[in-house]
DNA sequence: AAATGCAGTTCTTTCGAAAATTTAGTCTTG
DNA sequence: CAAGACTAAATTTTCGAAAGAACTGCATTT
């Protein structure tokens, strides 16, 4: 098995092979929880997650403890996991809580930012362009694949504006809530008709980043009103699972 | 601390005693990181933690894995785990990160709370006055048993502050940050004769406590300068080991 | 009927050993 | 003598089964 350099568990660093079945595990976790194929709320049985994908319980054990420190899973203490629910509440903090970490994270490489900052935003910003149109040449409806391809330009575009904070904490975070409004973002792509958003989002893009090349404060204003936005459109269109009584449970 | 930091891991996590091996595996090595029982950057070998302190590898990894995630502990794909090493930046990073954070969540408290939020900031306040003068009356010596409690009130008296900004987001990374922040304003107590300080820390605390209480934005910044202080305080006072060289491992 | 108590079952958690990999040491070779 | 190759030891990672706790359904009691 080829070894992958451990760097933090980013969202990008999947490239390479994993070197343990953990690292594994948490990869193949992460991304079905993410995308929905494990429903929100439902319990992860061990014996389940095991015919599923391969793993035995020591890696699997392993990734369920790391995706619970992301808030991608929930425990209790004897009775196992479960992927952690859907809710607006969460996806308001998590959207808030981003924004806080972001707008710092924003306001810092601009201070700093240097020339080889500045050419990977535009570097981004064109990768992203030219998927988008791409997508909308090739097919009108969004696959999974196509959906993936975007995500990870549109993340690597939003990383690039706030790579130069200085601050591992601060991207370390970006990067965790990044994956945890994933969740919310991804299912109300799926089956979009390409170029059917009332928003602009392209524009959107554009803005922010003429602003943050500017070292203009109206980027951080930009970019926060374009996270608040995304949260509205999901929070209006998406069909949320009213919090179930049965599965609360009171602690003993 | 009575309550552990990460507040949404388990249920009924808590005081009482650990439900499972595992978590109890936590508690002890993170306790034992924190105060420098385990020294910072040293290799952490699962035959000798299993010796220490009687867990076998499957809680202990469970452990580490967790303590990985608050960056107390680092880990290396087929090279197992360190106890994360200190250092200025860490320490800059965490502290301006705990004021990013603490200033969100107390403008928000300050802004939504209530009559028993501000109760719970006195008593918390009066708690720590009382725990600071008692201890000053007992011995001149600071101990480890005193320091824990002391400890324990002095983040009772923080958290109280920002009880009540409404975000757990916003509440656990406090959380997270505080137990961070502990590696290194713990190791520069021990030791100290009572009283000998030049700073006015308590003084401080009345200054952010009635400011708050005042809802005003002067809390935020004495907030701030309480922690930027803190932080030049150890930076003074503490002997920095120097990055050795032999440590740094390349990956491949 | 509601509450309590009691098996049997399901599931999580833990253990100890096996497998896989890295590290250290030794020897060889150009 | 440095670089490489091989071997042995140390260490991590993984497995599968055993142990322990929670859940289910049913019978019993109030």
């Amino acid at each position: 098995m080829a070894t992958t350099a451990g760097g933090r568990r980013i969202a990008s660093e999947g490239a390479g092979e994993p070197a343990t079945l953990g690292e594994a595990a948490y990869q193949h976790l992460r991304t079905d929880i993410v995308a929905g194929a494990l429903e929100a709320g439902k319990p992860l049985r061990l014996e389940a997650l095991r015919q599923r994908y391969g793993f035995s319980f020591s890696p699997l054990r392993e990734a369920l403890m790391r995706l619970q420190s992301e808030r991608l899973v929930l425990s209790t203490a004897l009775r196992g996991f479960s992927v952690a629910p859907l809710s607006r509440d969460e996806m308001n903090d998590a959207t808030e809580t981003r924004i806080l970490i972001e707008s710092e994270a924003l306001r810092r490489s601009m201070r700093d930012g240097d020339d080889d900052w500045e050419a990977a935003i535009v570097a981004a910003f064109h990768a992203l362009s030219l998927q988008v149109e791409r997508q909308s040449r090739i097919s009108d409806e969004v696959d999974a694949v196509d959906m993936h391809a975007m995500d990870e330009r549109h993340y690597q575009f939003h990383r690039s504006l706030i790579a130069h904070c200085g601050s591992p904490r601060l991207l370390d975070l970006a990067d965790q809530l990044y994956v945890e409004t994933q969740r919310y973002r991804l299912p109300c792509l799926v089956g979009r008709v390409a170029g059917t958003q009332a928003r602009d989002v392209a524009a959107e893009h554009q803005q922010i980043m003429d602003a943050t090349l500017r070292r203009s404060e109206d980027a951080v204003r930009h970019l926060a009103e374009h996270y608040r936005r995304t949260a509205a459109t999901i929070e209006a269109s998406m069909a949320w699972p009213l919090p179930a009584q049965s599965d609360i449970r009171l602690p003993r």
